[in-house]
DNA sequence: TGTACATCAGTGAACGCGCGTTCACTGATGTAC
DNA sequence: TGTACATCAGTGAACGCGCGTTCACTGATGTAC
């Protein structure tokens, strides 16, 4: 029953992958192990063999999806004209509402993430950071300091809106919450 | 061991009280209804007496944490000078950040609601509704429509920053957050 | 107003269930010689 | 290179636990006459 170090590798990064999509889904604490493991095709008994306990996967989890967050800020290289604007667009989308399991960790997770571990919670602070980062720049002609502020601001109001726009069971309060932040993200971005 | 029809009224707001503080302290998911009944000071068994189930009682729960916001931010009848800049330094203060279950039930259950059943949902889209009716005055001299869009990205933006301050580990960064926040609410309020 | 009875708020134990975690076991992989 | 043995990825059953919900029961309240 033995597998090469490099399969276990790979069924490794198959569980987290799987958690990463259904903690976004689901819930971290709706989702249970079992689940998981079936996900990754295995059986439940295995999990031990990879990870100390359930709280060590979300911490990685939660890290998997922000490699994909940033994977996506960083991708589309902006197109001409407002390179803020165009990514308020992208993630305050109706698309990216109605896909949790691919999308933002900090929306679909925010209010468990605030009861997590501090290991899970640190990971979500890290990740924070690095975003803000790498939407700072985006912000045009400021002194870095204030683009990092308005990246703050900015990224805030995308995890507000996509919570709430997911939230309410008004269809068109959704797309509104959407339209209206992302049009005032794109007007700050320009001024 | 029957009690008269307004005792038993008032055993009923007690749990709904106790139920509105504690999932926003720990979470709907998290909170167990012996924990509540004893919080109420009652015995589990009693629950049903009351409600029809714990997800009727989570309606109810977060319809009266809506209560609660709409009587704060009706409140202080707002101090001369820029309205909205005073409610978004009060919400985006460190004494809301640090009190969950006397909080914005936006802020503290956002990601719970999202996966919460419709009519949970429902009761937080008429919430969300009459808070942004309620913002929206304090926005200056602009026609109401367009009071309304920034009411209710200025909210988004709130119910963000607050999640995210109060998920980071990093408590300059957490105080960074509000502040940057409620400063950019407070300039786009007066433009 | 007084009496007989139905109602029902609250108790405390029990229910089935799914959770995270543990464990004995299997057998292929990895390693030491 | 070949052999003997240790390692350990994965299985499948079991563990204790707390959950939401149900239920038989108690006894004071509410109601009908």
């Amino acid at each position: 029953m033995r597998k090469t170090k490099e399969e276990a590798a790979r069924t490794r990064e198959r569980i987290v992958e799987a958690a990463a999509a259904r903690f976004r889904e689901n819930g971290i604490d709706a989702t249970g192990l079992s689940d998981l493991m079936a996900a990754a095709g295995l059986t439940q008994g295995g999990f031990y063999r990879h990870f100390q306990s359930k709280d060590k996967l979300t911490a990685e989890a939660f890290a998997s999806a922000v490699v994909s967050e940033l994977q996506w800020i960083a991708g589309p290289p902006s197109a001409k004209g407002n390179a803020m604007e165009a990514l308020a667009a992208s993630y305050l989308s109706a698309a990216h509402r109605d896909d949790r399991a691919g999308g933002c960790p900090f929306a679909a997770l925010g209010s468990e993430v605030v009861r997590s571990s501090v290991e899970v919670r640190e990971v979500a602070t890290k990740g924070l950071l690095e975003i803000i980062e790498l939407i700072a720049p985006r912000f045009g002609n400021v002194p870095s300091d204030v683009a990092k502020q308005q990246a703050l601001v900015a990224f805030s109001a995308m995890v507000g809106a996509m919570t709430l726009a997911r939230m309410v069971t008004d269809s068109e309060l959704s797309d509104r919450l959407l339209r209206d932040a992302s049009r005032q993200i794109g007007a700050v971005a320009q001024r």
